[in-house]
DNA sequence: TTATAAAGTTAGAGTATCCTAACATTAAAA
DNA sequence: TTTTAATGTTAGGATACTCTAACTTTATAA
């Protein structure tokens, strides 16, 4: 059995090491605001318990075990988000800081009975896939808003973090998943977009907005 | 902010300290199953935070204010043990593992929706009332049913602890809260009783039994 | 009332998690 | 290619919570 900080350490390393499979110290180290030796001995202690490959020097890697009880912690992380909003009302904005409290829960069939009274969804309430229960997790092939070119009509799928401020920013805006949005036009200089939606006819969204809207 | 390890020594310490006020060291050691020296010192620290009144020596007593930190996180236990009943569906057998854990989640919103969503309950699923927000408890004057005579009809109200084996061999017997019992004979030797309830005309409860059943 | 048992306390040590300071290796730049 | 910057590692220490062993105080009983 895993430890909360244990667990959270094996959490980072799965979200970080996404594409290429493997992270930093230096990157998780930041990523955790826990300081470099400190992540380096609990790279050791995990390596120890089979969880992460660690060789001096060389990227961080998880096992197979590692990267299955990453994934159950974050299966759990979304199955809660996904009930907090859909059963008890929270906005998605809401939801992060409690799930990042619930998911260490012990308690595989207070998990289950989540995922049963939601029928088994497959994302979570920012579009984020939800593990199975063998940590198998289907990646969409979504493309950032900031990839798509004027004149494209898209549906917004998924944010690609849940910050407080940026979902209160697109709550502001009456942006949530599912929303149909034209691109108007793309300013070269800023790589900002001008587009419209619901009853907004020109909204402008920043560069750094489109970057973090997935869309299909 | 106390620590999840504090909170579970402010709780039992509340859970002790019900008739008199007070508890002791030794009393505290074996409901948590932690050593008296550890129990000591901890008592010393939350004394620091004027949590608990220590002296040398003397029972413990919660002061005001760690009286009603324990009541909060026993406010968060009896609510989440509600809503796993209400809105989850489990039985009254299987929430008090979860709820042990869920109680120590800080996120007031998280608990002020359960209480709405359950319509501000007063009471667990296992009758013990639950503290409000001030931390003020409804000690309703329940009676044990081993007290009463035979010729009584009373209906149960409570169970005095939650145990999954002593809960499970209510299960067994179909007998739950709310349900109206007659008392048709009390043995002398071993105080045990012959009760009559639902289709049930001669059930034979063992003296154990009867004191950890309350009723009204 | 003194002897003994029970409860309470102190001292010292172990594990988990974190830190800073100093040193080593690798990667980047001159 | 040598220097420098970034990253990674080791060493040693701090805090929270736990333990055992030994000692003190209080309560019980002879």
């Amino acid at each position: 059995m895993n430890s909360l900080t244990e667990e959270n350490y094996l959490k980072a390393l799965f979200n970080l090491s996404g594409g290429k499979g493997e992270a930093t110290v230096n990157e998780l180290s930041r990523q955790l605001g826990i300081k470099m030796p400190t992540v380096n001995s609990m790279m050791k202690k995990l390596a120890e318990k089979k969880l992460v490959l660690y060789q001096s020097y060389k990227p961080l890697k998880l096992t197979d075990k590692g990267r299955k009880e990453a994934a159950m912690v974050i299966r759990k992380h979304r199955l809660t988000e996904m009930f907090l909003v859909e059963k008890m009302g929270f906005g998605w904005d809401e939801v992060h800081q409690i799930a990042e409290q619930v998911e260490h829960i012990h308690a595989p069939v207070f998990f289950e009975k989540m995922d049963l009274l939601l029928g088994f969804p497959k994302v979570d309430p920012h579009g984020s896939p939800i593990p199975d229960k063998n940590g198998k997790m289907d990646w969409v092939n979504y493309r950032k808003l900031s990839d798509c070119n004027a004149g494209e009509a898209v549906i917004l799928a998924a944010v690609t973090h849940s910050s407080d401020e940026f979902l209160k920013f697109l709550n502001s805006r009456d942006l949530g998943l599912g929303v149909k949005v034209k691109i108007k036009s793309v300013e070269i200089f800023d790589g900002s977009m001008i587009v419209s939606y619901g009853k907004r006819n020109a909204e402008a969204l920043s560069k750094m907005v489109c970057e973090n809207l997935l869309v299909h």
